[in-house]
DNA sequence: TTGTATGCGTTATCAG
DNA sequence: CTGATAACGCATACAA
């Protein structure tokens, strides 16, 4: 077994090239600083010894970590994985890495203040709505650390924000079970626990209103944004006296669940039932029926998020007005609804 | 606007419980080790003061980060994100912090090991299947560097590896085709790049050859494990003269894009094809029909890599002998698959 | 253009 | 049980 050689430091490039340490800092941070024959007798020393900045120590002495952090309530969710790689990649551009956390244990808002405060990410990219971003940010005096939210309508005004309409998007997305001649439409509920979702709801019903349709409580079904609710959507329908001709649904995986359910009891979509899913996930267009949706910008949402976290880091963008960039989702229209 | 207090330092604290910075340093490290007194005391102003430790100080002194790096060829592939989902948990328990990082430009081998190199990841997570281990690690007589491989078929022994036993899982979903009495059995191959995936073919062939069974060089179709080579599949098999009456395809995409493009043109799973997948990933259940496939552990797969990659950083793992661990993946059976 | 000196915040070592 | 001190590796202010 060959002896672990220790990595080489600055100094270590230093002595080979005959230089002091701050030449060589220089030479890897302002090049132009330098004078062009050191510049290259340090840049073989650099090759020569394989030296690479050790990160803890830059941090230390910059106060800041390249490194930005992602929070979503569930990166299982193939949602937030698209929206993870576009914001790697986006970091990745601008020289900053990503750091994961995802909801276990403790309190959230303690150990997330805790990735910024101990000066392992620059910022945070958070987007589990149901994390009180005020108490993230230390409340009224509080250290006020860049922090985008996305994915959710924030009430907090204070806060960075990038978001979807999700009121315009299922507005638009009612409005096409209602023009292919719908009356009788249900909505499988999103979870109310954040805003975005409840805006999805609003905006279903005041699609409802404009049309003069009535909303039938017994249509409107509460799911919790995964298959089983789905499932379970489609056993609450099954128990009703009528059918709606129609479903919009908060999101594909409870609509292709809640369409699975019915087909087991004869009811076909689109032939009984027309449905609508939110966010087009990848299977979406290869489901039976191909599903109808709105899809979410997902890559545009990490990017535009990433971006925009890195500028207020960098101080690109001023501090002091908060930051509210809004996305379009966009109507896909597949198999899964048909006229009346 | 309230002007920024910078935050406390170790001394800060110290200042205020009226003790040296190593009092305070060892009643977070060590408390047993400092008299009660001084503990609350200590303690106290910790919570006074707000006081978080600043991870870059401490890992330029520890030489360690408690973080380490997860790599995976596309973190936008949901197969990864339930994988993610492990690792970050996993980690978590041990009290480190996950990075993570997707194949971009540039040479790979070279920034993954600068990750290492540079103190900001004390290990590598290694789920690309194509990039070179070896080279990673420095060759021959590299640094050696914590790193566990997993879900690709490491032809490198000196690599540490964590893996699903795939000639074994293609092998029982070939004799599930057989036992259920189909002769015609055509392989919609996953890409060939890494040898995880040459083992699947290998396991086909095996298990055909038990049961001598032919090898129609016609039903056995290069895919690359997405949706659109799945379709694409479907119309080479639409171009031959004779149908299989079962196909193993090298994952569930591939599958459900095949069976889409088949039904398409009135080929119907399972009655005129049976179909067997492979991962069982979230739609699979819920497809229609729902897809009878080989399940990998997911969640195992996640958590044993970064307990077996933690346990080598911390050295319960001797670094002499590489750990390999196999897990094997489950047949799961559901409607795409019958008897001929 | 280059070198010297200093400090970033922490923890290990060594005295007391 | 506690304190003083040094060192981790780097980047900058200042001096030359």
């Amino acid at each position: 077994m060959v002896p672990t050689r220790k990595t080489p430091t600055i100094q270590d490039v230093a002595r080979k090239a005959n230089v002091s340490a701050a030449t060589v800092s220089r030479v890897l941070s302002s090049p132009e600083r330098v004078s062009e024959s050191t510049r290259e007798r340090v840049q073989a020393a650099v090759d020569a010894t394989g030296y690479t900045i050790n990160q803890a120590a830059r941090s230390l002495r910059l106060r800041n970590a390249r490194t930005i952090l992602m929070a979503a309530p569930n990166i299982g969710n193939p949602y937030y994985s698209i929206v993870l790689d576009a914001v790697i990649r986006a970091a990745s551009e601008r020289g900053y890495s990503v750091l994961v956390a995802t909801r276990i244990g403790g309190d959230p808002n303690r150990w997330l203040a805790d990735y910024l405060l101990s000066n392992r990410a620059d910022g945070l990219l958070l987007f589990d709505g149901s994390l009180n971003t005020f108490g993230i940010n230390g409340g009224e005096q509080g250290p006020n650390l860049p922090l985008v939210a996305a994915y959710d309508e924030i009430p907090d005004p204070r806060v960075n924000s990038v978001l979807v309409d999700n009121r315009a998007a299922a507005n638009r997305a009612t409005r096409h079970l209602i023009e292919l001649g719908h009356t009788r439409i249900g909505h499988l509920m999103s979870p109310s626990r954040n805003q975005s979702n409840h805006e999805r709801r609003i905006g279903f019903e005041q699609a409802m209103q404009e049309a003069g349709l009535p909303i039938r409580p017994e249509w409107m079904i509460q799911g919790d944004h995964n298959l089983g609710t789905g499932i379970a959507a489609g056993e609450h329908l099954l128990a009703q006296s009528q059918l709606p001709t129609a479903m919009f649904c908060g999101n594909d995986e409870m609509a292709i669940g809640m369409i699975h359910r019915l087909r087991l009891a004869g009811i076909e979509c689109p032939r009984d039932l027309s449905v609508i899913g939110f966010d087009d996930v990848a299977v979406a267009a290869y489901f039976a029926p191909p599903l109808t949706t709105m899809r979410q910008p997902r890559e545009d949402i990490g990017r535009v998020a990433t971006t925009t976290l890195i500028d207020i880091i960098e101080g690109e963008i001023p501090a002091g007005e908060p930051v509210h960039i809004t996305l379009r989702a966009e109507l896909v229209v597949r198999e899964s609804t048909r006229p009346i």
